[in-house]
DNA sequence: AATCTGTCCAACCGCACCTGT
DNA sequence: GACAGGTGCGGTTGGACAGAT
């Protein structure tokens, strides 16, 4: 049996929003609130909407901030290095640009990028489209392939915007390994697909994440990533498989700092399930070794991997491991969530 | 001018996850 | 633990529009 349809679909007008029901929307939420309640509030604003489509207009079209229009080379960059990286987590991509919703993005990269990354990429690779399309029936490649691919374009990354330094990924001295051994380890500017640039309106100061540490096959935080907002639509955490970066208030933990990007001094916090503050700083092992339910591919690692490396120069961006994140005795042999 | 084709993007759909009971 | 309801996400669709023929 399935589950019930979240509105009567019969009573609910579909289709385009009219500037009428916008107003009616916008006003509502303005004054009271989504009230934690998407599926009882189209009722009470008076709208013969079902809720998802409410919350949906309000994230991608009417809350404030939000950002239209052509998209920068810097934020092209992020884009693709976040693909790169994660994959299609549209939202945790959406929250590194601050204005963009996930499906902006989306549309932008199904539409736009992936195109112009296409065009860069050795003819041998366009051969066989790498991207799944929805215009076309190949299955997508599993992530390592897209990322080897990613690596191929990455040199006419260099090209396309050798004004600007970028270069899209360079090989990196790998290291996986140090993320184990060592407290803390930075990224090289130059070890990352983009480069800060200034001059596009975008400063970034010294930059921490918190990166799931590699062992073996497997990422520490797990194989998933992924962000959620809350009801105004501000990404408010960003996890890893079934472990969670949230943000939160408390001074806790490493950071993720960017000047110019709303989103200042965001403190993070780790939790897990009940996404309360309970239970840190406990190391839970998986019998079975994976995170989660997916084991990562042994490339997918190394690629990640490869993207750290020890030693900076630079302090536009440094990835940190905080040592309270990494306890090397529990990484042998085992996976583990780290709530 | 009419038709065709491709592009763009707002919106929908189904699923997975989370929370409360 | 099972279930139901709510939420969020990624994939996909469909219509409007622009340019080509």
């Amino acid at each position: 049996m399935g589950r019930a349809p979240c509105c009567d679909k019969a009573n609910v007008k579909k289709g385009p929003w009219s500037p009428e029901e916008d107003s009616k929307l916008k006003q509502y939420i303005e004054k009271y609130g989504t009230g934690g309640n998407w599926i009882a509030l189209p009722q009470k604003a008076g709208l013969k909407r079902c809720g998802k489509s409410c919350r949906l207009r309000w994230l991608n079209y009417l809350r404030p901030n939000i950002k239209h229009g052509e998209f920068s080379d810097v934020e092209d960059r992020v884009i693709c290095s976040l693909f790169a990286n994660i994959g299609s987590r549209w939202s945790i991509i959406a929250a590194q640009l601050p204005g963009r919703t996930d499906n902006d993005i989306k549309n932008y990269w199904n539409t736009k990028l992936k195109k112009k990354i296409m065009a860069m990429a050795p003819q041998s690779q366009r051969k066989s489209p790498p991207f799944p399309s929805s215009h076309q029936t190949d299955p997508p490649l599993p992530s390592h392939s897209l990322l080897s691919i990613y690596k191929d374009a990455g040199a006419s990354f260099s090209y396309y915007s050798q004004n600007k330094s970028f270069t899209g990924f360079d090989p990196i001295s790998q290291t996986p390994s140090g993320l184990l051994s060592n407290n803390s380890v930075s990224l090289a500017t130059n070890s990352l697909p983009f480069q800060p640039n200034s001059q596009e309106g975008l400063l970034f100061s010294p930059m921490q994440y918190y990166h799931p540490a590699v062992k073996d096959n497997f990422l520490v935080f797990g194989s998933e990533a992924s962000c959620s907002s809350n009801s105004d639509g501000n990404c408010s955490q960003i996890s890893y498989g079934r472990s969670e970066i949230k943000q939160e208030d408390m001074g806790f933990h490493s950071l993720i700092s960017t000047n110019g990007y709303e989103n200042q001094n965001q403190n993070f916090m780790l939790s897990h399930g009940n996404r309360g503050a309970e239970n840190l700083n406990q190391w839970v092992e998986k019998p079975n070794g994976n995170i989660g339910e997916t084991p990562l591919d042994y490339d997918l690692v190394e690629d990640v991997g490869q993207l750290i490396s020890s030693g900076s120069d630079n302090n536009n961006i440094n990835l940190c491991i905080d040592s309270l994140l990494i306890d090397e005795n529990k990484t042998q042999e085992k996976a583990m969530y780290y709530y």
